[in-house]
RNA sequence: GGAGAGGUGGCUGAGUGGCCGAAAGCACCGGUUUGCUAAAUCGGCGAAGGUGUCAUAACCUUCCGCAGGUUCGAAUCCUGUCCUCUCCGCCA
């Protein structure tokens, strides 16, 4: 959510942003709005101030004088009402365009509608791989392995689930242990969190769980939703915090399995494990200082970077434009690992995404930080980041690294978690 | 899941309709005094948002888990909700 003072004063800027983000949203109807509301605001609390004081003055009161106060405190209770009935009204209409409006992109994310705007910055340090036979994708690797059980998972889910079994298993549970033991080293909290999160959470970081087009799991006559990202429980981990100045940034790194509904993604449908609805996923998460918060974009997705290069996956990292952006970020980079199976001769496939949303989560969650010794408040800035999401980054390791007698290797940095040097 | 109790300022804790933004103690800050790893004594001391000022000052609003309601007036009464504790039940 932006600030109502910076949206009036920034009029253009903010509808500018709101074009390059490819949302159609009423601005000046706010403006308008909000000009109403502040003048019934002054209105209101000069009729307030009156009837406390009159309200006061009637215990004091001889008995006699007090049936006329009473008449008078009622009739200024009454006027105050209908004043704040009308700025109730205007405020909730107010905030509900508020809410839709997306944050600020950062002047130097790429301008674009979708994602074919998005510019490829950076590849990762490992090559990509050439095969001098004919590439199986990981689902076939899968079956030929008896890694993945999609049959087994419709069966007892429907389509969107699968059962993870022997190496399989062992290589999703391997990329958590990797992942979460490399961000602890780095001074990261190591944090396994609820995988349901109440509505209201969800909605704070951005998450619409009972509108069209939800993304999200709902549990019937409860007010839970089953997550989609620990993003979700991290950022509502401190919900209505004041932090002290000196404890940020703060950096957690939290497990969560991952549920999405995928509404709306039938003609994207993707082969195998690359869109499902549940996976497991280790997430970055941080609150920062506003004045860090760019240089801890940049970390999270070195990190981000690290990670891959380790695994020796073949890798490209993207800036995403303007109209690829979800609400609440104002900058992103993806990471787009090579996989060898995917298409006609392989494809780039995200695999990871890091977000600077900066005060955006943190106005909606209440969440801010004081300096010590000085007055007042003011909003932290939030980032997230994907350490590895285990179901696409197992298609990255089982296609690249499939070799030409039917096995695959295991990468190095796993092969302590595994306990073996190859699959099959 | 059932029954009960409770959620008050940094902490402990009093407060059942107006004199309560809230006693008292602890902690904290400042003064005095005696002195030496502290005691006595006096004074100060909640937060957020807003108006205002060069800055102070001053003022206003809101806040006793949260959200509503009753009332001229609510920490106090009512409803809902969240959380904590105790007992029972169930259970990995």
């Amino acid at each position: 959510m932006l600030d109502r003072k910076f949206i009036i004063e920034n009029i253009q800027a903010v509808k500018q942003n709101c074009q390059n983000r490819n949302v159609n949203i009423e601005i000046d109807r706010l403006v308008e709005l909000e000009q109403r509301r502040k003048k019934l605001l002054q209105e209101i609390e000069v009729l307030n101030r009156k009837a406390n004081e009159t309200a006061k003055s009637i215990g004091k009161a001889e008995a006699s004088q007090r049936q006329a106060i009473i008449e008078e405190g009622r009739k200024l209770r009454q006027q105050k009402e209908a004043s704040q009935k009308e700025h109730d009204r205007i405020e909730a209409e107010t905030l509900e365009i508020q809410r839709v409006i997306p944050n600020m992109a950062h002047k130097a994310a790429p301008i674009g509608v979708d994602d074919k705007a998005n510019l490829e910055i950076a590849r990762g340090s490992t090559e990509r791989t050439t095969f001098d036979f004919p590439v199986l994708d990981h689902v076939e690797l899968g079956e030929k392995h008896d890694l993945i059980d999609f049959a087994g998972g419709a069966r007892v889910a429907g389509h969107g689930f699968y059962f993870l079994k022997g190496a399989g298993a062992l290589l999703d549970m391997a990329l958590q242990h990797f992942a979460i033991q490399f961000l602890s080293e780095k001074g990261f909290i190591p944090t396994l969190t609820p995988d349901l999160a109440r509505t209201e959470i969800m909605n704070g970081i951005g998450f619409m769980p009972r509108g069209p087009e939800t993304q999200i799991y709902s549990i019937h006559e409860t007010d839970l939703n089953l997550v989609a990202t620990s993003e979700i429980t991290l950022g509502g981990l401190h919900q209505g915090d004041v932090l002290a100045a000196e404890e940020l940034p703060l950096y957690y790194c939290g497990l969560s399995h991952c549920y999405r509904t995928e509404a709306g993604a039938a003609g994207k449908a993707s082969r195998g494990l690359y869109r499902v609805h549940q996976f497991t996923k280790i997430e970055m998460f941080a609150y920062t200082l506003p004045e860090q918060s760019d240089k801890t974009l940049e970390y999270l997705r070195s990190l981000e970077c690290e990670i891959f290069d380790q695994l020796k996956i073949p890798y490209r990292v993207v800036d995403t434009a303007t109209g690829d952006l979800g609400g609440p970020a104002y900058r992103k980079y993806d990471l787009e690992a090579w996989m060898p199976g995917r298409g006609e001769e392989g494809e780039f496939g995200e695999v990871t995404s890091t977000s600077n949303c900066t005060d955006y989560q943190a106005r909606r969650l209440n969440i801010r930080y004081k300096n010590k010794g000085e007055k007042g408040t003011h909003f932290v800035h939030t980032l997230n980041g994907t350490a590895i999401a285990t179901s696409r980054a197992m298609i990255a390791v089982l296609e690249n690294y499939q070799q030409a007698d039917g096995s695959i290797l295991v990468p190095d940095v796993l092969q302590p978690w595994i306990g073996q040097k190859k699959i099959g």
